[in-house]
DNA sequence: ACCTGAACACCGTTCAAGT
DNA sequence: ACCTGAACACCGTTCAAGT
């Protein structure tokens, strides 16, 4: 299963550098010449099959959530509680894409439920579709607690949370960006999640 | 009421130029060498003043912020430090109006930033603000830490957090949704704020 | 078509040397 | 104490030159 990088197309040996980088640190620095010389490339060459530092960088995050992590990891017990939060929401994140693909996903939501008149009917259709993601992330949160990786605490609330965190990242993933989207969603993730661990209740009132 | 800042000591002709270059452009990239040529001093001597690059935009900010605007609910000492960003995080939000208005809103990032072919200018023009708004939220951090409110941590990082948090919170405003958005939106701030208080730093690694 | 590596134009920070 | 400017260790991108 695991691959000998040297066999590897050139596209493929500085993709699988990159990627073996960001799995040793999510928050790992991919310049174009820690991963040239990782991939045993020039950065010439890197440039050659990936334009921009933006152009790499939104692969690995594809291929990161498309091919490597397309199952469900909230059982994975290999993972601490937070670990596997954060992966289940990285999910969430994954079909939105990355670049043009974003885009396109934010502009279909735009179209779909901000553009047209507010109907009934539309507010319903959001409503439902909202509900879902209040019960998928509700979900995780109640195996966690099951598992007693999480305190008991009122899921609802950390679920509104963490969907509204999502929405700003989903957002951020269509909105223009310099090379830092990757670390910056890592980071917001990671204490998002944290917050949530630490949250022993205090619903508004 | 307007300066000569040949007249000035060093320091203030630093920050005078600093402050020039960023009311001329909110979006200026006020580097050593840039704000250092413009006020006429070196690079050492800026470095002398202003021991990093954040302690100069830190100052930059401040006066900005205090000076020029101090009619702001960070140093409303009646209230406590989360309760004094929750407010200011509130005023961020309060532009983007609620229902119709809020839509508009969406709509005028969408037209501007998304739906467009992503050209460079685009780009720069996105994050210039972007850019204001880390700082912005950086200098509020910086002033509860001063005040003894935050604990010293990561502001660069929790500001990141927050943003995305505020973004998030902006876009659900735009769309559709029950009566509870009210409460929703105070539940995520206060869970939001609590993560930044309790933050003890821990960069992404 | 693919790849190299030097070169360019930037960053922020450090520091020996001057006054 | 204050200031200089070179030097260092980085960035991302460009490009003439090779195969």
């Amino acid at each position: 299963m695991t691959v000998d990088p040297s066999t590897l197309p050139t596209r493929d040996r500085i993709l699988h550098a990159a990627l073996t980088m960001f799995g040793e640190s999510r928050g790992a620095t991919l310049s174009v010449r820690a991963v040239a010389a990782r991939a045993g490339v020039s950065t010439g060459s890197l440039r050659f099959h990936f334009p921009t530092q933006r152009a790499l960088l939104d692969e690995v995050l594809r291929v990161v959530y498309e091919v490597i992590a397309p199952e469900d990891p909230i059982h994975d017990e290999s993972l601490t509680g937070e670990e596997r939060l954060i992966a289940c929401l990285r999910q969430v994140l994954a079909p939105s894409g990355v670049g043009a693909q974003a885009r396109e996903a934010a502009t279909l939501l735009h179209r779909a439920f901000i553009e047209p008149e507010q109907t009934d009917e539309l507010r319903d259709a959001y409503l439902a579709m909202e509900r879902e993601g209040q019960r998928r992330v509700e979900h995780w949160l109640s195996v966690l607690e099951k598992d007693g990786a999480l305190p008991r605490g009122d899921n609802a609330r950390r679920a509104r949370f963490l969907n509204s965190v999502l929405a700003g990242l989903a957002l951020e993933r269509a909105l223009p960006s310099d090379g830092s989207i990757l670390a910056s969603e890592t980071n917001t993730l990671t204490m998002a999640v944290d917050a949530v661990f630490r949250d022993t209740g205090g619903a508004v009132r």
